[in-house]
RNA sequence: GCCCCCGUAGCCCAACGGCAGAGGCGGACCCCUUAAAAGGGUUACAGUGUCGGUUCGAAUCCGACCGGGGGCACCA
């Protein structure tokens, strides 16, 4: 064997003799005895080779992964890709290809470079969703929600850019502009497909209570705020002139007496319908201003805001005032019922829109605070109604039981609650997704494609047929388009909206336990073996969108009877980011780091142990503030230790150095508690400790000889194969063991060498350390405060002094106090 | 504006309410070497953002403030 450490040889040693053992299969026989864990790493999308981002994430994973390898666990760690989606298509256009030849063809660059990464895959479950195999079972879940009602088409407004003549997704938008071409996005009315995801807000905010603890508790907040369920009242408002009420929300109906005006969404339908005539030219000019503006002013919370009356007029429900009806921007058309009752004495919203419109302001909660005409504050906290009516002198929990039992009683509206959360769009004006199985039919409307006819298949376009041209690319598809209603049987149409990707990447997690299956989705019985996920691990940019698409998806299968649990993820980690010189990499800084230079650098293995080393696994890593050269040089000392071990293979450590031998067991203990605790830079670091005392036993205790040192080189190896797998395989073989030492089992901490003989008790007078005292683990209290007492330096600290008192923490501590 | 997280040595980071330092980087010095690199070793450097409180004892718990990061933000 050579005698320096060289990556690149060590690299080139195992990788073929890894892929030729395939160590990392999971086991589907349910007769298994071993416990089942489920791995996760949320699966990438193939835009070019692996990145630092990617490098960090699955770095992480894998210690998880390898460690329950090492536990004897049948671990399931798959892979796959991602791989529908917008930038395959913009690639396909310049290059005048079709999306599959880009996607397939980084899928590739990326798989080989997992493999060269050394992440412990299970590589026979890999699947991509862009696969017609796959994709067929997209359109199927589709059918399902279809089905159950679940999967509806509105017209709904969408970002369009008017120059590329496309929508845009919200993340195609930035800054009110489209990201590709700078043009002023606006919005367009399209007739869309939503996922009723409303219908569960209420259980996904439930069930939030079941990841307490398992997932990051931001992660956790960011889901309930997006969610975001308000309480309060549905109020009915007759409008004059019009048969039927108009409903509104609101959170403080104990305020309903101070309602001074009624407001009503500018863009709604409700809008248009109550504008009189007399008042329409105004309205529509006042409209237009609204939908020019809409976007990039949405964005400044200091615009002021506008409005105009639409010259009706409402009646206040509780006291037969009649109120004037304003459209207004800062009502949202999307949200409660797109129509409010303004309070402006108690909303600050409802005050500045008053005030700029001299309407009036009527204080029907006195809370001690000045007027809020005067002020311009609006005074939104808790107090006793005044001209209040039925409510006057209760307070506002009160006010609020009374008023929305006054109104059910009669009939003027309910106690009730609404939701942020939207519901979820999934059709896409493109061409690089999962078609949306549906016929449109003259006669028969929308009709399912049958199941014995999935997939779906996406015709071949390539270059520009995939051009933007304001419809859907599959639209220009005529022949595709072109098909038989399923149900009559008459000439029909394609839908030629794809899936949002989002939608692909919501089961994915379910197909892996059977990858390969032609008759459905997924096995039921194979899912209940390896779900719900035990460990997830990905990036928090996912903190809302498909963490919480992939738990309605969830549900909703529970619901149909094909999963048996609520939650698909037990637990969550969110890796930091890689970031360099303090900010993200970026082509625009020109501070990005290629991984590919770094893997060629400084080797496979220094870079996995740097990202973590770095710091705790959810924190971001600065490259500019840590070595992967110097990870480099402690796994070259790990590397000449397994070879300067000369004690035969099998030899038993027992009559090693004890000293020694403690540390080892010590070292096995920590490090596992430190693994299952994800503190994987903390067990590096006891990794360290335990080749620098291996290194000291060598070179100046018991020698290379010594069985305990044997012992020591195979703990280590074994450790460090959850973070460096190249070098920890060499080290194993170096000592004279077969691979691979990713299966060599995690070793056991003997408890008789953990315990210590003896421990340093630390003699504290009024809190200053004055003593440092050797004794055994087992002293009792009485013991060691008697021994404390009798020290020269803590009789001469006390200085005569009466002790008053004397706290004893024994083993590690007394603290006399005078 | 509201909510959450984080401030420990020149740097990245450890420390069940109990000796402020585990590990690493960087620095200095020593050994090895003809010399250098590599390697081996020794060592210095902070009193824990600030001010108060609780406690025998606070980096750790509580409050306020300062600084950094993140989330939400016309949601009625």
């Amino acid at each position: 064997m050579s005698d320096t450490y060289d990556f690149r040889a060590i690299q080139d040693r195992w990788l073929p003799v890894w892929t030729e053992l395939d160590p990392f299969r999971a086991s589907d026989d349910p007769d298994d005895p071993r416990e089942r864990r489920y791995m996760l790493d949320m699966f990438p999308y193939p835009s070019g080779d692996l990145h630092m981002g990617h490098a960090e994430a699955f770095a992480i994973g894998d210690v998880v992964a390898r460690y329950w390898f090492q536990r004897g666990y049948n671990v399931l760690h798959p892979i796959g890709w991602d791989a529908f989606g917008l930038p395959a298509e913009n690639a396909a256009i310049q290059r005048n290809l079709h999306p599959a030849d880009w996607t397939y063809r980084n899928i590739e660059t990326q798989a080989a470079s997992f493999r060269h990464y050394a992440i412990s895959f299970d590589w026979s479950r890999r699947l991509h969703t862009c696969d017609p195999e796959y994709y067929k079972w997209t359109q199927w879940l589709f059918l399902r929600l279809f089905e159950r009602g679940l999967a509806y088409r509105k017209a709904s407004p969408v970002n369009w850019c008017p120059n590329d003549q496309t929508v845009l997704a919200n993340e195609q938008v930035v800054g009110g502009v489209c990201e590709r071409c700078g043009a002023t996005v606006t919005k367009k009315t399209l007739t869309q497909w939503f996922f009723k995801i409303t219908d569960y807000a209420q259980r996904l905010l439930d069930d939030i209570s079941l990841l307490e603890g398992r997932w990051p508790d931001r992660v956790l907040t960011m889901q309930r705020n997006w969610i975001g369920r308000s309480e309060g009242a549905y109020v009915d408002f007759v409008i004059e002139g019009r048969d039927e009420p108009v409903t509104v929300f609101t959170t403080r109906p104990d305020t309903l007496y101070g309602a001074t005006f009624f407001v009503v969404a500018a863009d709604s339908a409700l809008a248009q319908e109550l504008c009189a005539p007399q008042y329409r030219p105004a309205f529509e000019e006042y409209l237009e201003q609204v939908r020019r503006l809409s976007d990039i002013d949405r964005l400044s919370t200091e615009r002021e805001k506008t409005g105009v009356f639409l010259g009706r007029h409402a009646i206040n429900p509780v006291n037969g005032e009649r109120i004037p009806v304003w459209a207004a921007d800062y009502v949202l058309a999307e949200y409660g019922t797109g129509a409010i009752m303004a309070v402006p004495a108690h909303d600050q919203r409802d005050l500045e829109f008053a005030l700029k419109y001299g309407l009036p302001v009527r204080v029907v909660v006195d809370t001690g605070e000045p007027d809020p005409a005067q002020t311009g504050v609006a005074t939104e906290g808790d107090g006793i109604h005044v001209n209040s009516g039925i409510i006057d002198g209760t307070n506002k929990a009160d006010g609020i039981a009374r008023i929305i039992a006054y109104l059910e009683e009669r009939g003027l509206g309910r106690g009730g609650v609404t939701y942020r959360l939207r519901d979820w769009l999934v059709s896409r004006q493109r061409f690089w997704g999962a078609p949306i199985p549906i016929v449109h039919c003259p006669s028969c409307g929308e009709v399912p494609v049958p199941d014995d006819e999935l997939p779906v298949l996406l015709p071949d376009l390539r270059g520009a047929d995939l051009a933007p041209k304001g419809i859907s690319p599959l639209a220009g598809a005529t022949e595709w388009v072109a098909t038989t209603c399923p149900r009559c049987g008459g000439a029909a149409q394609r839908d030629t909206d794809t899936m949002d990707t989002f939608v692909d990447s919501s089961w994915y997690y379910l197909r892996y336990c059977s990858p390969h299956d032609d008759d459905r989705p997924f096995d039921p019985e194979k899912v209940r073996l390896w779900l719900p996920v035990h460990q997830y691990v990905g990036g928090v940019e996912h903190a809302i969108l498909h963490l919480l698409y992939s738990r309605f998806l969830t549900k909703v299968l529970y619901d149909m009877g094909l999963v048996d649990f609520t939650e698909p993820f037990s637990a969550l980690l969110n890796q930091g980011q890689v970031i360099n010189q303090g900010k993200a990499m970026s082509k625009s800084l020109g501070n990005g780091v290629d991984l590919g230079e770094q893997l060629a650098t400084y080797g496979v293995d220094a870079v996995r142990l740097t990202m973590v080393f770095a710091g705790p696994p959810e924190d971001d890593i600065d490259w500019a503030d840590v070595n992967p050269g110097a990870l480099g040089k402690f796994l070259a000392r790990v590397w000449r230790i397994a070879g300067e071990v000369t004690s035969p293979v099998g030899t038993p450590p027992e009559g090693g150095d004890e000293a020694l031998r403690r540390i080892t067991h010590r070292t096995i203990r920590e490090v596992t508690e430190l693994v299952e605790g994800f503190r994987f830079n903390v067990a590096v670091a006891r990794v360290m400790e335990l080749a620098n005392a291996i290194r000291k036993a060598i070179d100046t205790g018991p020698g290379p000889a010594d069985p305990a040192v044997r012992e020591a080189a195979e703990t280590l190896a074994v450790l460090l194969s959850l973070f460096a797998p190249y070098t920890a395989e060499e080290c194993w073989a170096r000592l004279g063991h077969q691979p691979t030492v990713a299966r060599a089992g995690w070793p056991t901490a003997d408890p008789a060498l953990v315990a210590e003989e003896f421990v340093t008790c630390v003699v504290q007078v009024n809190g200053k350390v004055r003593e440092r005292l050797q004794v055994p683990p087992s002293v009792t209290e009485e013991e060691l405060q008697a021994l404390a007492l009798a020290a020269p330096a803590i009789e001469k600290a006390i200085d005569g002094r009466p002790v008053r008192r004397v706290v004893v923490r024994a083993p590690k501590l007394v603290n006399v106090v005078v």
